[in-house]
RNA sequence: GGAGAGGUACCCAAGUUGGCCAAAGGGGGCAGACUGUAAAUCUGUUGUCUCAGACUUCACUGGUUCGAAUCCAGUCCUCUCCA
């Protein structure tokens, strides 16, 4: 098996798990949020700095890198390891976020996605066969199957026939797959319908794939009816599968994902933020671009352990992002990425030490609103 | 000394057949948004007030007119060229 799932500690009285994802590139310890690197590269960060950071697995994007560089470029490369200088685990998604995000400029058909390139216009087709092609090139741990993140709102029946057609397309990509080093994971979809929800996840399950992700959530509907999502779809998974819930990171997020049993996350939220000049602290947002922290020699966080809190000011950051130097963004997005995977691991630890409950309780009261520090 | 061009809001800069001008557009400032990245992006706002409405602004002073950033006269200042 290319990538296998350890269920380390389940807690008791949530349905919080702690476990280990073993890939061909290292060990990752779950609960783990996953910083996203679209292009093979977490905008503004290193490999170096990623790693002492903790992160242990990143992602990238098959749609992305099959239009820039091409994939059969980075194959030549020697796969997107070699090619962006990262040892560690990689997943791909599989283009279905953009079936999602470029809606203007595509259309679905039962065969595939028929994209017009953000780029130039040009038009590409994107099947649940070339995506695995693609992927494959690419040589990510973890690759995903060709879906459709669908919108919200939609009605019940657009989203009954393409949580089908998603289903059809992961039975394709399972086909499709020749590579035995890659895990293979699902999505299921579903909309905000716990029974489609739930049709989705029945449909999968037996079909036996390596992992699961709960995917097109986290599109602008109310927190409360994503956890409901949740709570509709989890259930159903199987416990000695990893389970990835897809493109969330606030921290009120995580820890209710994590409540509800989810494993992996990802999301481009700390990385986009960070650069539009607001970081992520344990007791929500500072959008330390503004005034109040031109003169303000704290660190972004105190406490906070990272490389920018221990060297760096508020007013220097905010100084630097001001004035649109790309190192303000850089330290920002070192901050926000170390304090997610940070209290991943602090998540992971009380699971382990059987104190979740506490630390959901205490998390739960500080987090969940926006509030300026 | 002579010839010419010009002075518009925090900055740059449109606007000079008089009214539709509190005055385009940039920049800057101040906020907001951002969730499997078309994003170092996007949106709002940026004369004063008791903000519907009213008031004071387009170098300064005076004038023409029902009405002036726009026309006239004078003053001050800036730039270019020629001596």
């Amino acid at each position: 098996m290319a990538v296998t799932y350890t269920l380390v500690k389940e807690c008791p009285e949530t349905g919080a798990r702690a476990g280990v994802l073993h890939t061909p590139h290292g060990d990752v310890p779950t609960p783990v949020f996953m910083p996203v690197g679209t292009q093979a590269t977490v905008k503004t960060m290193s490999p170096e700095e990623l790693k002492e950071i903790g992160a242990k697995i990143i992602l990238s994007n098959t749609y992305h890198l099959y239009l820039r560089p091409g994939h059969e470029l980075v194959r030549a490369a020697g796969g997107l390891h070699t090619f962006m200088n990262w040892d560690r685990g990689i997943l791909t998604d599989s283009g279905g976020f953009q079936v999602f995000s470029l809606g203007a400029l595509r259309k679905i058909k039962e065969e595939g996605v028929t994209f017009r390139s953000h780029h130039d216009g040009s038009e590409h087709f994107l099947s649940p066969e070339k995506v695995m092609e693609i992927q494959e090139a690419l040589g990510a741990d973890v690759i995903m199957a060709f879906d459709e993140c669908a919108p919200y709102p939609a009605e019940r029946e657009y989203i009954k026939d393409s949580l089908a057609r998603t289903t059809r397309w992961a039975e394709r990509c399972r086909k499709a797959q020749q590579r035995t080093d890659q895990a293979l994971f699902a999505i299921v979809q579903g909309g905000m319908y716990p029974d489609l929800r739930r049709e989705s996840a029945s449909q999968l399950v037996p079909l036996d794939f390596p992992g699961y992700a709960v995917g097109g959530l986290s599109v602008g509907e109310p927190a409360e009816l994503m956890y409901e999502m949740l709570e509709a779809t989890v259930p159903l998974l199987p416990k000695n599968k990893p389970r990835y819930l897809m493109g969330v990171g606030t921290t009120d997020y995580l820890l209710e994902g994590v409540k509800r049993g989810i494993d992996m996350f990802d999301c481009v939220l700390p990385t986009r933020i960070a650069r539009n000049g607001t970081v992520i602290t344990r007791d929500g947002y500072l959008t330390v671009r503004n005034r109040p922290y031109a003169d303000d020699f704290r660190p972004l966080e105190e406490h906070c352990g990272c490389y920018t809190c221990r060297n760096y000011t508020r007013a220097y950051i905010r100084h630097l992002i001001k004035t649109n130097e790309i190192f303000g963004f850089r330290l920002t997005t070192y901050h926000n990425l170390y304090v997610l995977v940070h209290f991943m691991a602090e998540i992971r630890d009380s699971i382990i030490n059987g104190t979740f409950p506490d630390l959901y309780k205490e998390f739960h009261a500080r987090l969940g609103h926006k509030k300026e520090v």
